[in-house]
DNA sequence: GTCTAGTTGATAATGGTTATCATTACCGGC
DNA sequence: GCCGGTAATGATAACCATTATCAACTAGAC
């Protein structure tokens, strides 16, 4: 399939995978970190740490700013999250599948609006191109800049 | 070609093409803006601003780096420099070349390091999702991820 | 030479992210 | 069920790249 409006993963099977993945790692549980996973899987597509920092506050949760940066991290060293930069000074992130299957964005460059978009031919040839490189390719990154609809029509 | 030792592009070339584009816009020539445009043709690859400016410090140039950044920004928004960002809060930059031919970047997490690589194959994959997509394109950036050759030794 | 407005550069302000640190609370052992 | 240790939290200060401010400077037109 080729730039559709993408599926968003089963919330609940990330969720549990990812539960699972940090039990395994050891270490604590605690209700911070079970918020940050929950906004984490409710997302349509990537978000900043703040966007969803500001979720959690709005709906009663007192978590802190600094746990919510630090869930992410954890969460980004373990491979579980992966994150966007879409050239704007902030981070953002969303779940990673464990099968590998993901999207890319598409930035428009006047309103700042994300779009995700999957591609087959796009991953083949970047595929490709780690088998030829000197260079231990472990993970990639497209990002398409440009105007969105709505931008089009403004 | 694909993921060879990229070319650099011919510095005096790009400095000329730059040099007319500015005047063609109007404004003044500045000493500044020179030594910005000198430093920007004379690098390998891409470089920060802090890099860019340190060169021309140590290079006994008293530019402030305020005119390295309003530089910068004057230089992308003529299209005559790619911004590249490779996720660890710094914007980098290089000189863009009229023909719009251009490389892509593969940072290695450990550390840090950016290479430069090209391929064809991709950029037919990418320009054929333009077609497809409800987004109109006008410039993509793509950045593997992994491991350089010193790293993956160490 | 003079005048005018584009540029400069030192510095303050901004804002996302990270470090600090006293407090909290999870969890195994008792 | 209670303790003790320690991972985790959260408020806040620190950090740092970038941007805004503004008085001084200067390129270029007359």
């Amino acid at each position: 399939m080729a730039a559709h409006t993408h599926d968003h993963p089963t919330p609940g099977a990330w969720s549990a995978h990812a539960t699972e993945a940090l039990a395994r790692r050891g270490g604590r549980r605690s209700t911070a970190r079970d918020a940050v996973l929950g906004a984490l899987a409710a997302q349509d597509c990537c978000a900043s740490a703040q966007e969803i920092h500001d979720r959690l506050r709005g709906q009663g949760n007192r978590v802190g700013i600094a746990s919510v940066y630090r869930t992410l991290e954890l969460l980004h060293e373990h491979g579980l999250v992966t994150r966007v930069d879409t050239g704007d000074g902030v981070a953002r992130f969303e779940p990673a599948l464990p099968g590998g299957e993901h999207h890319h964005h598409a930035v428009c460059t006047r309103c700042g609006s994300v779009e995700a978009f999957a591609d087959d031919a796009l991953e083949a040839a970047i595929h490709a191109i780690g088998d030829r490189v000197d260079f231990e390719v472990t993970g990639h990154d497209v990002a398409l800049r440009g105007r969105c609809r709505a931008c089009r029509a403004a």
